[in-house]
RNA sequence: GGGCGAUUAGCUCAGUCGGUUAGAGCGCUUCUCUGAUAAGGAAGAGGUCCCAGGUUCGAGUCCUGGAUCGCCCA
C-alpha cells in the first residue's frame, strides 16, 4: 500500500517532496523521510536524483495532472526500526480503534475522549515512544546529516531533582527537538557531575561525622570515597525517571560521568597541557578558615555561622615617610596588623589634611567629623589618588619582626576601599584578606608575587597562633599565642599605644562568621593553593566571548563580560578527598611534574591503577625527571603527589573533550562535536559552568566552546520568595506532573514569560495554560475526529467529481488553490494563517525565543477553534471534504509545530490524524511556503470581517436582540479596499450576525459623521516644532471634504507658518463621530448598523430556531448520539405550531428527525415516545416528545 | 559597597522606530450563544505605565538621579 502520494515540481530537482511540500529525500540523502525502494512516478524524474535518493526502481510513468506536477507513490522500506506496516498498528493507546470504515487519510484511527486526562495520555505516548524506539529513530533518521551540537551541563545526582531542574531540562529539550525536525542530527549525551564538596558533605552527614580529621582517622579515605561513589548516584533513578517523564530526550544510557577513569584521564591531559604552557602555579588563596578544625569552609558553611559580636576596633596613626602627617587607619582585627604590608585609600573619594591640637592627620573628608569631632580643622582637601601621589609611603612595619627591617611601606589605592565607616584608609595584610591579597598582588611596590611560593608574609600558623617572627614589647615574643585571644588583643593594643600609634580604641559591634561546627571565630587566612593563570588570557577570553550569542543579550557584556574583565586566576585545588586528583607530583627539591596520562604514570612509577582516585593514587611515586641546570644530571629524588583534588568546575568544564576520552580516543567524534551550537543553564552558571567551559577551551587555545547560550532565570514561589527546601515552599515536580502533566508544565515554562526573567511559579497559571491552550486544541481535535467518524461514509466513498472538488487529491492532500467561493475563502484563510504561523514559529525558535513562538501557536489554535471551526460547523456536518482536508492539514501542522513544545499531545494528534511516520518527532518542521500559498489580502479581509462581526454583535447586544432572532439587514460602513475585502466575505458576516442581507454604504454620513485628526507619525517629522499648529489646521478642515478627497484621491492643502503642505491620505485619520441612540457600533472608520424591524416572517424563523435549540437540548438530555435519527412530536401554543409548520423541513433537518408530528393529536398518537419535555419558547408553552427512529435511513 | 536585571489593571504578562484614546488573558459584574459545552461571544468596572527631573512638537518607550524587589559578587 502506498505510504504517501507526493508531488513535486520537475524544476526542483534537488528534492522529492511529499504532499505538504516537505522534502522527503534529496541528493545528499541527508534529509530522508523514507528509504525508497519503489517509486510509482507519473513523469520522468531525473534518474540521478532518484538514485541519489535511494530509489531502487521506477514502476509507472504516465503524465497526470496539470502544470507539469506529477505524482510519486513511494513504498517505504520496512526496517526493524520503522513503524509497523500499514494496518498493523500497535495496540490502541487511547480510545477505541475505528474499524467500521475503510482506512482513509481523512479518517482518524481512534476515537477521542473529549475529557481526556493529559497525564494519563502522556504515559501512553511514552509507552508508544518506547515501543517504536522513536528517540533513537530520530537520530538514525539523520544519519549523515549535519550535526547540531548540544552539550548537557551535568547535574549532581546526589539529591532529588527539583522544579528548577525541570525548567532547564525542558529548555534543553525544545531546541534540540526543533533542530532535529529542521534536518540536523542532534546527539544528546547525558552527563553526571560526580565529585565535589556537596557529595562529601552528604556523606559526612550520613556517617555522622563533621571534620577532616574524622574522615582521615576514623573512616579512612578509601572507605569515605567509596561511600561518596555510592552516594553520588543515590537519586540517579529518580533523575532518569523525571527526565523521561517530562519528555526530555537525552541519551541516559551512554551518559558521561566525571568519576569514570577515561574522563579523569582526559582532565589530567588538559591540566598537563595547561601546565606545559606555564599557566599552572602554586600560590595562596585567602579563605574562611577554622583554626580549631584546621579546615577551610565553603561559602554556604560560612553563611551558617554569622553572629553579632563586639570586638575592639583600633584607630591607628601611622607616620608618613616624608612629612609630619599621620595616616588614620581603622581596623577591627588588630591581630592582622603584624601581617601589614601596605595601606590603601579609595582613588575617587575626597581626603583631607586636618589639624587637631598639634597633630596633623590624613583621612577621608567624610570621616573627619565622626572620627575627630568638631575640634578638627581642615587644612586641605584632595582626592585619594592625589594622596597616594603626594605621600606614597609610610613608616613600617607596624609590628617589628625578626625578618623585617624597619622601612617604608607603600600607600596604594583601590576601589574596594569605602568611606562608610572607619577613616577611609585601610591596612592591608594579604595573608588575611581577599581584597588585601588581590591589591597587594597587583602592586609592584609590595614585595609579594603570588606566583612565587613563599613570598607572602604570613606570621600565623595553621593552628591560629603566631610563629616566632613577630616581636613584642621589650623583645617579648607572641609566639604560640592564639590570635583571637582577647588577652592577646589587649597586649597588642597596649604595645601599639606605648609606641604612640593609637588614636583611639572603640568597641565595635558587627556580624562576624564563626565555625558552624565548633563556634570558633573564623579567620580569613591564606592557604597554599594551585592556580591557573587565567588572568593572563583575559583578552583571549574576551575575544572568545565576542563570538557567543547570549540569550538574553545583556549577559554577554553585562554579568558575564564583567566577570571576564575582572578575571582573577583560577584557584584550582581543594584540600578534600572526593574529586579528580590533582596530577601534580613534587620531589623534596621542590621540582614539580604534571602527569598527563595514566600510561605516563604507569611508565614512570611501574604502578598500574584500576582507580586513580584518592587514596590509591596518593601512594604512587616515581623518580624526579627534572634535570638540574647546573650539573645536567637528573634530580632523581622520589616524587610524591600533592594531596589536593581539583575544583569540580574543572571537571564539568572539561566535558566537551573528556566525555569522549579525547585525545586518547574518538578524536574525530570530538572534533565534529566541538563547539556546541547550544547550551542552556540557569543564570547562576555564569561563574560556574559557562565560565569553566570557556576558560578551559581558551587555555587549550581552542575556539569558544559554545555558540549560543540560553541563560535561565530563577524560580520563585507565588509570593516571589526563592524556593528552598528549608523554607518548605519548594514545589515538588511530580505533584505538578501528576496533576497537570508534562506538556502543561512545559507550556507554562515556554510561554508564560521570557525564561530569563525568572518565574513566579504558580499552579493556577499552569492550569490556565491547560484550559486556554491545551484543552482548546484538544477540543478542536476532538471536533474533527467526532465529525470525521460521523461522516465516514461520505469521506471514504469512492471519489466522484461531485464529492471531490476539482484538483484535490483523493487521499486528502492539500486542497487545491483553484476552487472559489466563500467556504473556500475560509479554507484558504485557515491555511494561509497556518503557513504564516509556521514561518513565524521557525524564525522565533531559530532565535531561541520559545516564548513568542509558543504564543504564535496559541494564537493560531485560537483562530482555528474560534473562527474556522465556528464558521465551518455546517460544512463538517455535511461531510464537506474540503473542510475536513483543511482542518486536518491545519491540525497536523499544528501538531508538528507544537512537537518541540508539547511533545506528548502533539504526537497523539499527529499519530491519530496522519501517522504516516512513527511519530511527529520524525517529521520535518513545517515550512509555510510548502504548506499553502500566503494570501495576505485575504488575511486582512478576514480580520476586517471579524471586526465587523464584533461590531454587529455589539449592536445586537445594545438592542437586546438575541442572535437567534434573524434580522433583515445589517448596514456596514466600509470603503475602498476594505469594502472589497469585507464584501468578499459578506456571507460569513451575514451568517454570523444572523441577518438576511448585508448592505454596504460608502459614506459614514448615513450613520453618523466623521471626525478628522492629524497623523502625527507622518506629519510630526515634517512640521517639527510647528506640529501643534499643523494639528490645529487639520482639525479645522471640513471632515466631509477631507473624506471625499481621501476617497476620490483629491488634494487638500494646509498652510502652517507660511508653509503650504499638501495632505496625502496617510496624513489624516478619519474617525466616526458617535450619533445618538441608534443601534450602531463603530470603531475607527468602520461601523455596523442593524435594522431592528422584525416582521412575522422573521419572527417565525426566530421561533423555529428557538424550537430547534430546545429540541437539541431534549435530544441531549435523552442521551442520544450526535448522529441518531429521531421521530419528533411537538405540541403547544398556536403561534409556535404555526412557525413549526412554516419551517417543518428546517426543523427536521436540524434535529435529524425523520418525521415531525405537530399538534395534540400527533403527540397522543406518538404515545410510545421515549422522552417528553415541557418547556417555553418566546414565553409560549412547548411540548417536545421524541424517540429514536426505527430505521436509520443511512 | 559594586555589577546586572526588573517595576505597566486585583493577578500573570504584551507593548515594534518615541506618535496622540496604553492592550491581552485570568478574576469580578451584566448580558449572550451553543450538539466542541467544565468551552465560546459581547459589554462594563478596573491604570499616577515606581518616583523626580531632563531631551522632544510629542515619552510607558530615550537620558540623568532616586526608590523598591530579585540575582550575582564583595
Amino acid at each position: 500500500m502506498p505510504a504517501s502520494i507526493s508531488r513535486c515540481a520537475p524544476s526542483s530537482r534537488e528534492s522529492i517532496s511529499d504532499a505538504r511540500g516537505r522534502a522527503v529525500a534529496n541528493r545528499s540523502g541527508s534529509r530522508l523521510r523514507y528509504r525508497l525502494s519503489t517509486v510509482f512516478c507519473s513523469a520522468r524524474l531525473p534518474a540521478r536524483l532518484l538514485s541519489a535518493c535511494g530509489v531502487r526502481s521506477l514502476r509507472a510513468l504516465t503524465v497526470r495532472g496539470y502544470r507539469q506536477t506529477f505524482t510519486i507513490t513511494m513504498t517505504p522500506v520496512v526496517t526493524s526500526m520503522s513503524r509497523p506496516a500499514e494496518g498493523v498498528l500497535g495496540p490502541p493507546t487511547m480510545g477505541r480503534l475505528v474499524t467500521d470504515h475503510p482506512s482513509h487519510p481523512l479518517m482518524p484511527r481512534r476515537e477521542v475522549d473529549p475529557r481526556q486526562e493529559l497525564p494519563a495520555l502522556e504515559l501512553e505516548v511514552l509507552e508508544r515512544w518506547r515501543e517504536r524506539d522513536v528517540f533513537a529513530e530520530s537520530l538514525r533518521m539523520r544519519d549523515g546529516a549535519d550535526q547540531w551540537v548540544f552539550y548537557e551541563g551535568p547535574p549532581t545526582a546526589n539529591g532529588p531533582p527539583g522544579t528548577h531542574h525541570v525548567l532547564s531540562r525542558v529548555f534543553k529539550d525544545i531546541y534540540p527537538r526543533f533542530q532535529t525536525m529542521r534536518g540536523y542530527r542532534v546527539e544528546r549525551k547525558g552527563g553526571w557531575d560526580c565529585h565535589g564538596l556537596p557529595v562529601e558533605i552528604a556523606v559526612e552527614q550520613q556517617l555522622g561525622i563533621s571534620s577532616k580529621a574524622e574522615i582521615e582517622q576514623r573512616i579512612g579515605i578509601e572507605a569515605f570515597n567509596a561511600a561518596c561513589r555510592e552516594s553520588v548516584f543515590a537519586y540517579v533513578q529518580e533523575w532518569n525517571r523525571l527526565t523521561e517523564r517530562i519528555g526530555f530526550w537525552l541519551d541516559l544510557e551512554h551518559a558521561y560521568r566525571t568519576l569514570d577513569e577515561p574522563y579523569i584521564e582526559s582532565v589530567w591531559w588538559a591540566l598537563a597541557e595547561i601546565a606545559g604552557r606555564g599557566l599552572l602555579y602554586e600560590g595562596n588563596k585567602v579563605v574562611p578558615y577554622c583554626p580549631r578544625c584546621e579546615t577551610t569552609l565553603s561559602s554556604h558553611e560560612v553563611a551558617l555561622g554569622y553572629e553579632d559580636v563586639v570586638d575592639p576596633s583600633v584607630y591607628l596613626k601611622l607616620q608618613v615617610a616624608v612629612g609630619e602627617e599621620r595616616l588614620l587607619v581603622w581596623t577591627t582585627t588588630p591581630w592582622t596588623l603584624p601581617g601589614n604590608v601596605a595601606v590603601a585609600v579609595s582613588p575617587t573619594a575626597d581626603y583631607a589634611r586636618v589639624q587637631v591640637g598639634d597633630e596633623v592627620f590624613l583621612l577621608a573628608e567624610e570621616r573627619v567629623e565622626p572620627v575627630l569631632g568638631d575640634s578638627a580643622q581642615i587644612l586641605e582637601r584632595f582626592s585619594g589618588a592625589e594622596l597616594v601621589e603626594r605621600y606614597q609611603s609610610y613608616r613600617g612595619p607596624i609590628f617589628a619582626a625578626r625578618d623585617r627591617d624597619p622601612g617604608e611601606l607603600p600607600i596604594l589605592s583601590d576601589d574596594f576601599v569605602t568611606t562608610e565607616d572607619g577613616t577611609g584608609i585601610v591596612h592591608l595584610a594579604p595573608a588575611f584578606g581577599e581584597d588585601d591579597y588581590r591589591v597587594a598582588a597587583a602592586s609592584p611596590d609590595v614585595p609579594f608575587d603570588p606566583t612565587v611560593a613563599g613570598s607572602l608574609y604570613n606570621p600565623v600558623r595553621p593552628d591560629g597562633t603566631y610563629d616566632g617572627r613577630v616581636l613584642g614589647r621589650e623583645g617579648r615574643s607572641y609566639e604560640g599565642r592564639f590570635v583571637k585571644d582577647p588577652a592577646l588583643t589587649e597586649e597588642l593594643i597596649a604595645d601599639l599605644r606605648e609606641r604612640g600609634l593609637v588614636l583611639r580604641v572603640q568597641e565595635y559591634e558587627h556580624s562576624y562568621p564563626h565555625c558552624w561546627r565548633c563556634g570558633t571565630p573564623l579567620l580569613y587566612y591564606a592557604k597554599p593553593s594551585w592556580y591557573i593563570a587565567t588572568s593572563r588570557l583575559r583578552d583571549e577570553l574576551l575575544d572568545a566571548n565576542e563570538t557567543v550569542n547570549w540569550y538574553p543579550p545583556h549577559v554577554k557584556h553585562g554579568r558575564f563580560g564583567d566577570w571576564l574583565k575582572n578575571n582573577v586566576d583560577w584557584a584550582l585545588s581543594r584540600e578534600r578527598y572526593w574529586g579528580t586528583p590533582l596530577p601534580v607530583w613534587r620531589c623534596p627539591q621542590g621540582h614539580v611534574h604534571v602527569v598527563g596520562s595514566f600510561a605516563e604514570l604507569a611508565e614512570r612509577s611501574g604502578a598500574v591503577l584500576e582507580d586513580h582516585h584518592r587514596p590509591y593514587v596518593d601512594d604512587v611515586g616515581f623518580p624526579c625527571p627534572d634535570v638540574e641546570q647546573a650539573t645536567g644530571e637528573p634530580c632523581g629524588e622520589q616524587m610524591q603527589r600533592v594531596p589536593e583534588v581539583i575544583d569540580v568546575w574543572f571537571d564539568s568544564g572539561s566535558m566537551p573533550f573528556a566525555q569522549h576520552h579525547y585525545p586518547f580516543e574518538h578524536t574525530e567524534t570530538f572534533e565534529q562535536r566541538f563547539p556546541a551550537d547550544f547550551i542552556c543553564e540557569a543564570q547562576d552558571q555564569t561563574r560556574g559552568w559557562f565560565y569553566s567551559l570557556l576558560a578551559i577551551a581558551t587555555l587549550l587555545s581552542w575556539r569558544a566552546p559554545y555558540r549560543n547560550v540560553v541563560c535561565l532565570g530563577l524560580i520563585l514561589d507565588e509570593e516571589g520568595q526563592k524556593m528552598s527546601k528549608s523554607k518548605g515552599n519548594a514545589v515538588e515536580p511530580w505533584q505538578v506532573l501528576d496533576t497537570y502533566g508534562a506538556d502543561a508544565l512545559r507550556w507554562y515554562f515556554f510561554t508564560s514569560k521570557q525564561p530569563w526573567d525568572g518565574y513566579r511559579f504558580s499552579a493556577d497559571a499552569i492550569g490556565e495554560g491547560v484550559r486556554l491552550f491545551l484543552k482548546q486544541l484538544w477540543s478542536t481535535y476532538y471536533f474533527y475526529v467526532l465529525y470525521a467518524n460521523a461522516s465516514a461514509q461520505q469521506l471514504t466513498a469512492p471519489t466522484t467529481a461531485q464529492a471531490t472538488p476539482a484538483g484535490t487529491t483523493p487521499d486528502g492532500g492539500s486542497p487545491d488553490e483553484e476552487r472559489g467561493g466563500p467556504a473556500d475563502d475560509l479554507d484558504r484563510w485557515a491555511l494561509s494563517r497556518t503557513a504564516a504561523t509556521a514561518d513565524l514559529v521557525s524564525e522565533r525558535l531559530d532565535a531561541y525565543d520559545a516564548t513568542s513562538a509558543g504564543r504564535a501557536i496559541a494564537g493560531l489554535v485560537d483562530e482555528l477553534s474560534n473562527w474556522y471551526v465556528r464558521r465551518s460547523r455546517r460544512r463538517f456536518w455535511d461531510g464537506d471534504r474540503a473542510a475536513f482536508q483543511t482542518l486536518r492539514t491545519c491540525l497536523v501542522t499544528v501538531a508538528e509545530l507544537l512537537a518541540p513544545f508539547c511533545p506528548f499531545v502533539a504526537d497523539e494528534i499527529y499519530d491519530n490524524l496522519d501517522g504516516s511516520l512513527a511519530s511527529v518527532h520524525l517529521c520535518d518542521f513545517p515550512q509555510g511556503a510548502a504548506l499553502a500559498p500566503r494570501d495576505e489580502e485575504l488575511e486582512r479581509a478576514m480580520a476586517l470581517a471579524r471586526e465587523t462581526v464584533r461590531l454587529g454583535l455589539g449592536a445586537r447586544g445594545q438592542a437586546k436582540i438575541k442572535v437567534r432572532q434573524p434580522l433583515s439587514e445589517a448596514v456596514v460602513v466600509a470603503d475602498g479596499r476594505e469594502r472589497v475585502g469585507i464584501e468578499r466575505l459578506a456571507d460569513v458576516v451575514r451568517e454570523e450576525l444572523n441577518v438576511r442581507r448585508v448592505r454596504f454604504v460608502a459614506a459614514a454620513e448615513e450613520l453618523g459623521s466623521y471626525e478628522v485628526k492629524p497623523n502625527y507619525r507622518t506629519l510630526g517629522p515634517i512640521f517639527g516644532k510647528e506640529m501643534p499648529l499643523a494639528a490645529d489646521a487639520v482639525a479645522a478642515l471640513d471632515p466631509g471634504r477631507v473624506a471625499a478627497a481621501v476617497r476620490d484621491g483629491g488634494a487638500l492643502g494646509i498652510a502652517v507658518a507660511g508653509r503650504d503642505h499638501t495632505l496625502s491620505a496617510d496624513d489624516v485619520i478619519l474617525t466616526m463621530r458617535a450619533p445618538d441612540g441608534y443601534s450602531v457600533e463603530r470603531e475607527g472608520a468602520h461601523a455596523v448598523a442593524l435594522d431592528l424591524a422584525i416582521d412575522a416572517d422573521l419572527r417565525d424563523e426566530g421561533r423555529a430556531r428557538e424550537m430547534v435549540h430546545a429540541i437539541q437540548g431534549a435530544r441531549k438530555t435523552a442521551g442520544l448520539q450526535v448522529e441518531d435519527r429521531i421521530e419528533l412530536a411537538l405540541d403547544g401554543a398556536a403561534p409556535l405550531l404555526d412557525a413549526a409548520t412554516q419551517h417543518r423541513d428546517y426543523i427536521a433537518r436540524e434535529t435529524l428527525a425523520v418525521a415531525v408530528h405537530l399538534g395534540v393529536d400527533a403527540v397522543r398518537e406518538a404515545a410510545a415516545t421515549d422522552y417528553t419535555e415541557q418547556t417555553e419558547v418566546d414565553g409560549l408553552a412547548l411540548n417536545i416528545s421524541l424517540r429514536p427512529a426505527r430505521q436509520d435511513p443511512r
